[in-house]
DNA sequence: GCAAAAGTGTTGGCGGTACACCCATGT
DNA sequence: ACATGGGTGTACCGCCAACACTTTTGC
């Protein structure tokens, strides 16, 4: 920064975003992929992203492309880490804000599957090998939704707008990979106040059908501006 | 990521990093400022750094512009966000990988005073307003800093290779911005078994000079890779 | 001997964990 | 009626917070 025409004395890189997409449904933490149909990598699958444009900020860039890749908007994201080793793209010097989202499964189950790209996807624990440095980046964002969603109340993000106790008790389960008490879950997770009891219960299974919740994100934003902390 | 001639197709922006530069010393966290000698914001105060060089990765980039800029070198340094705004720079697009450093200011103090560039440390109750997004920027530093000394043994990176009980919890009292127990702080720390007695204290203090200690790196290494966890 | 800061153990309360039985529903 | 999973309360233990006196040193 130490002149006014730098932009011609300084060669640049290019930009881009790439995001990581995380969904859960029957009791598995899913990820969307994109198979790639170029070179280089053609045919390896990768998360979906691309060049950031001139008129948008990095966040704009990765849910535009978010969109036009898989169709999915209006979700949770967050800028995970800047990728920017030299030769981690092999076209040349990419650097690369990746991101990464929460997907309500439900919502966006279709969509994906019908993209012109073929976009699927993976349970967690069924990856194929990535293209580019992704298979780092999905390292990163999978200890970065483990921590996360022990202090921060973004599990819900990947339940639909109504949810059951045992649904969001897998969820963490699954994620945290390791079992919980039902009790003590469900207690932890009443006294906080922040579920909203929608006085209606699963219908049409051989048993007690469980009582749906729903998050309340407002009272959340108020009792955390006041000091809150969400935490399991 | 859809061609391969991509470079001509892409308008690039340039890519600088910049790092705030954290400092303890006299009971009180400080920051070291370089002040602008050219526009924009010529003569307003701003952290270290500078474009990426093509044949360098992001964390290469902040320390060698760390050097340049400040002799300083060898430091705890970790990459914090990445600021993407369009208008964030005012000489056109420019996107900066953010980082902060951790100084032992003991080791440094003299230098950054001498440099040609005016550098300057400043106590963090007394930062100027600062020059593009840097006060963004300072804000999620100090916020990544107070909530990752909770949790990961950053804070000996601010103190001399020996240090004092007395001088640790006076560390954390600051960061954190609230009074720890001594007795209790002491025996938590201790617990550890992280830290080595030098069976040595300090002398020509009128009352009892407190033990010299060093943080034992190796252990903590060999123990967090088994799971342990760092919590104060 | 006095001032100033370092060093040292114990107790009570709270929160987290462990644990077993009854309830509702569909077949 | 039976199988399946949902819902509920209590007791114990461990951890954290609160707390006061003795020790060392320089002047």
């Amino acid at each position: 920064m130490e002149t006014n025409n730098y932009c011609y004395e300084y060669p640049r890189p290019s930009v881009t975003t790439d995001c990581v997409i995380f969904g859960f449904d029957a009791g598995e933490l899913k990820l969307l992929l994109i198979e790639r149909g170029i070179e280089p990598f053609k045919g390896i699958w990768a998360f979906p992203g691309g060049f950031l444009n001139m008129e948008e900020n990095s966040d704009e860039c990765a849910r535009r492309e978010l969109f036009e890749e898989t169709g999915i908007e209006n979700v949770f994201i967050e800028q995970l880490y800047t990728f920017s080793d030299v030769n981690r793209d092999p076209r040349g010097r990419v650097i690369t804000v990746a991101y990464y989202a929460l997907v309500k499964l439900s919502d966006f189950k279709i969509q994906a599957g019908d993209d012109a790209q073929s976009a699927k996807w993976f349970p967690i624990s069924q990856i194929p090998s990535l293209a580019f440095d992704h298979n780092l980046i999905l390292r990163m964002a999978l200890n970065r939704l483990r921590s996360k969603i022990r202090y921060q109340p973004i599990g819900f993000e990947l339940l639909s707008e109504k949810f059951t106790l045992p649904e969001l008790q897998n969820l963490y389960e699954t994620i945290l990979e390791k079992q919980l008490d039902r009790r003590n879950f469900r207690k932890k997770i009443l006294e906080t106040h922040l579920l909203i009891d929608h006085q209606e219960s699963v219908k049409g299974v051989p048993h007690k059908g469980a009582k749906y919740f729903s998050f309340d994100k407002n009272k959340y934003k108020t009792l955390s501006e006041r000091g809150f902390n969400f935490e399991i």
